[in-house]
DNA sequence: TCTCCTTTTGAATCGACGA
DNA sequence: CTCGTCGATTCAAAAGGAG
């Protein structure tokens, strides 16, 4: 959807150095479908911690999670959430993931910025680090924000794609992931974890098949060690990735240069009747798969006629097949396409089934 | 650990009607020892919902959940935060329970006010309201916030009480119960819902028991139709309700009249036995157990695809796993986990393999 | 009383498109 | 802009009723 002079300018599959501010005010506007980011969760540890055997926690003390107070910590957040929503397309939207320390000022600000929180999304880690003091409930999530650039966006929601993948009901708001471990932990020379807070890929898998389509540019203004790059490149987004961290950025660039995009087939995802073609019920009189005259019959043996046009009469109701089922259940709506069945051979057959003919006929 | 002037001039065990900002304030300072506050969600709904049935949605549409703008919705977030904290003894705590819609609002509020965030806990329903119109996830949790009077607090915890409750693991900050429904749900002469958002007794069990001791004295400025109030008599603690409707105050005091102290009721409802837990195919595509574009083979040579959201395509089948082997068969029904395999190492491995991965990391 | 099936219901920011 | 029309969309529990 990106015209070529958007496409030229913009640096897709890159990883741009530099502070994500900055860098994002040389972006042009309105160009990106999507951003996914996580930010610096302003953690506040005081000195270190020990597990019961006192062995060292190597936890998070980078300097690029160090705000000196909330207010800072409030204009760094507002700052980048406005600069990124430059960047999004009208219809496009964001997802912000944190922890308690942050994740409330990141909410209260998207709100204050006009974006439109569509859901809020619990990471249910699998095997988190257990609270070694006792002085806590274990942390065993992260919060996930989705939001829309506004309340008008038409975003995306691969609706069908996401209950597919949990056995055929619908994703809920809560996803029950492992921490990234193991192989996919991306480790230095020294055998020491590149980046202290590297998402999983499972993570943004669900994230970019629910919220993308192939071809989407996805923006990651905190890009870390690459994890939403290297999803994207796999699932055929484009992405841009900022990061101003030059050691972040290298092990990122090696990681993507690895990754391998799946297939054509492969990135197709299930897809539900909103995104079949239209077809007026008309066409099947004109096409004479129906003829003017004929009766059809609702799920209680209501009747009515078909004319010429296309429409309906019954009783002294006439309109669409919509509006006369509904008229005639005293129902605030009705779909007319489930609702009237025609006789053939002795059968009450679904009028859909000729839709579907249609359908299959265009495909 | 109340005085004795103190215990006198507090109105133990009642419902005081009034707004709550104006009653707190004529409460006496540092006389409670922890909060739990259910405020309006500030829900925002616009127009009605039906299910797909056509059945009309009962939503929240009280005056009460209606606030002007943001910006008011927090200047009342605001008085009663600042008026409740008031009233805390230097150890005490808050519990705040809400959605995203108002949440991130409360929790940028606590810390301003120098509350100190202890924990962020999500109540994952069992049975949520479905997303009827496939827009959205469905919205299946509400997210408390656990926070101490300020940083220095030394708050209640009890960790070993809370560690059995859980089958002897640290209870974590992601707690699993049902809504509030059946005998529990409160319903006035003509069997309406008493109160629209009535929480389950097992959540409030769950909070007193690991954040208060026996006498403690618990304060909820939003006490509707008095759960809290009924949990912390159970558990032999002294509560005091402040609630400006009349209707609600009077089904929270028959409510209260009929709870016995340690009465067990709270306690069965939240240990249940856990059943298998499902896990989606879908899921080992999502954690790289499995990748797009793989094939996958059926028992007699068949073949079958993987496609990024988990399913699979053969032919000109599309489905689940279930759902392909069953048509490449021209069985009516098929146990997809037992059917496939995929290849690795030159050996023929069962999906189901994977799954039991799966549920060994959940167990 | 027990089983089986049907009905009801829950804190919900729940369209797209053309005229 | 607004307005009218098309037509897509639900899961887990518990209550209630039939046999």
């Amino acid at each position: 959807m990106t015209t070529m002079t958007e496409a030229a300018a913009l640096p897709l599959n890159r990883v741009l150095p530099g502070d994500c501010i900055e860098v994002m005010a040389t972006l042009p506007e309105a160009s990106v479908d999507l951003i996914f980011a996580d930010p610096p969760y302003n953690l506040q540890l005081r000195g270190d911690l020990r597990r019961p055997d006192n062995s060292r926690v190597d936890g998070v003390d980078d300097a690029w999670d160090s705000f000196a107070s909330f207010d800072a910590y409030d204009r760094f957040t507002r700052q980048w959430l406005s600069a990124a929503r430059r960047l999004l397309k009208p219809d496009g939207a964001i997802w912000v993931i944190g922890s308690y320390h942050n994740i409330f000022r990141v909410g209260a600000a998207l709100q204050d910025q006009g974006f439109w929180i569509l859901n809020d999304v619990v990471w249910r880690k699998t095997n988190p680090m257990p609270n070694f003091r006792g002085k806590r409930l274990t942390n065993a999530h992260e919060t996930m924000i989705w939001a829309g650039r506004d309340q008008a966006a038409k975003y995306t929601f691969n609706y069908d794609a996401l209950k597919a993948l949990n056995d055929g009901v619908q994703m809920r708001s809560d996803w029950t992931l492992p921490i990234c471990t193991g192989h996919e932990r991306l480790r230095d020379e020294d055998g020491d974890k590149a980046h202290p807070t590297q998402k999983p890929q499972s993570l943004l898998h669900r994230v970019l098949v629910g919220s993308t389509n192939p071809g989407d540019v996805v923006l990651d203004p905190f890009f870390g060690t690459g994890t939403t790059g290297a999803v994207a490149k796999m699932l055929g987004r484009d992405f841009i990735g900022i990061e101003r961290d030059e050691g972040y950025r290298r092990a990122a660039e090696a990681r993507l240069a690895d990754v391998r995009r799946f297939d054509a087939t492969a990135l197709q995802v299930t897809t539900g009747k909103r995104a079949e073609p239209r077809v007026p019920f008309g066409q099947l009189v004109e096409r004479g798969m129906l003829r003017p005259g004929e009766t059809l019959t609702g799920p209680r043996g209501q009747t009515a006629r078909i004319r010429a046009d296309g429409t309906l009469v019954a009783d002294r109701i006439t309109g669409s097949i919509h509006q006369v089922g509904a008229a005639l259940d005293g129902a605030p709506s009705c779909n007319g396409w489930t609702y009237w069945s025609f006789q053939r051979e002795g059968q009450r057959v679904p009028i859909d089934i000729l839709r579907q003919q249609i359908r299959a006929e265009l495909a």
